[in-house]
DNA sequence: CTTAATTCCTACTAATTCGATAGGAATTAT
DNA sequence: ATAATTCCTATCGAATTAGTAGGAATTAAG
């Protein structure tokens, strides 16, 4: 899972993504009111992606955060990596932060290993791929699906067995 | 990362599948030490894997523990579930574990959360395809490559630019 | 030049989880 | 009986998580 502190910043640099119009910096306390994170964590996680070279600040009076790089240049392994760690499951099949797992026998014959390197490489291909701008592109498909799907709905509500993309989904995922 | 205690399991697992010919209990003991697993922490893993009928053990003096399922019944994601809960990235997108985001707004049109609803469905595909049948299968291959490294190496210690099955799939994943 | 509003930074804390260990009861073959 | 095992509960120290507190530094505006 990720912690907290992951997924609040992921939903900070969203919000900063969005609302940051004209590059004008946004107050902690304005984003900390609209994505409900507690003012003084998001205060520290701030400035940790700062320092990362995500975000950049203007101090003072009309100070606040925006980014600093482009919504497609960030993207969810980077921040996950800085704040959570590694990406991999096991330490010998991390990339960035390898360790030898201490019960291991033969590494390099290792059947366990060979999946969980499987399983990374296919996370972080996957993660790599969601930038900022891609997470917002998916976020209005969305919207625009629940809209249509409302209006079906509506349409033929009195119809029996008629099934909405939402209930299709729905169902796909309970089968298991 | 997955706790020790998962790693264990699947080590003591993994162990048991090679290990039991004639469906003779295997002692803790003989498992914590080829596998480097400390011996009481062991003992508390087994006791769960039986409770989650994966195993079957016989008590008293010529006691043990074995499978209780076959290799191919047994899948790394239960035993991931088991230990460590969840195999999602969010709760939200948990399919045993489901629960609300509670900083979320709105949950249908959120992109975040589409992105780890994939990464959950080609985690899980991969981690339920990885039984102990076939974590012994790569391991096995894993082995016949190395021994036919070795013999391509000694075959052309000499020529220079010689590049090794092990040297290309080291540079793969080198390259990012 | 004072004041108000902001970021910056360090230190602290309560609760939970992790990785074990201890000790003994129950069971079973000899 | 006894030796060897699993079964089970309780405990423990260290690390991690999810924050909070307090104040220094910076900046805009009056």
């Amino acid at each position: 899972m990720l912690s907290r502190k992951t997924k609040y910043a992921i939903n900070a640099l969203v919000y900063l993504a969005r609302e940051t119009k004209d590059g004008e910096p946004v107050q902690i306390s304005r984003i900390a009111a609209s994505e409900n994170i507690p003012r003084k964590f998001l205060e520290a996680i701030l400035l940790d992606l700062r320092h990362a070279g995500m975000l950049n600040s203007r101090k003072g009076k009309t100070g606040g955060y925006y980014l600093q790089k482009s919504p497609e240049e960030i993207n969810i392994a980077d921040v996950m990596r800085l704040f959570d760690g590694p990406i991999a499951l096991l330490p010998c099949v991390a990339y960035k932060y390898y360790e030898k797992c201490d019960e291991c026998i033969d590494e390099e014959a290792c059947g366990i290993r060979a999946v969980f390197s499987d399983v990374r490489s296919e996370t972080v291909k996957m993660l790599k791929k969601a930038t900022l701008a891609e997470i917002i592109k998916r976020s209005e498909a969305l919207k625009k699906n629940i809209v249509a799907q409302k209006k079906s709905l509506k349409g033929n509500a009195n119809k029996l067995n008629n099934v909405t993309i939402k209930q299709q989904i729905t169902s796909r995922q309970k089968k298991k």
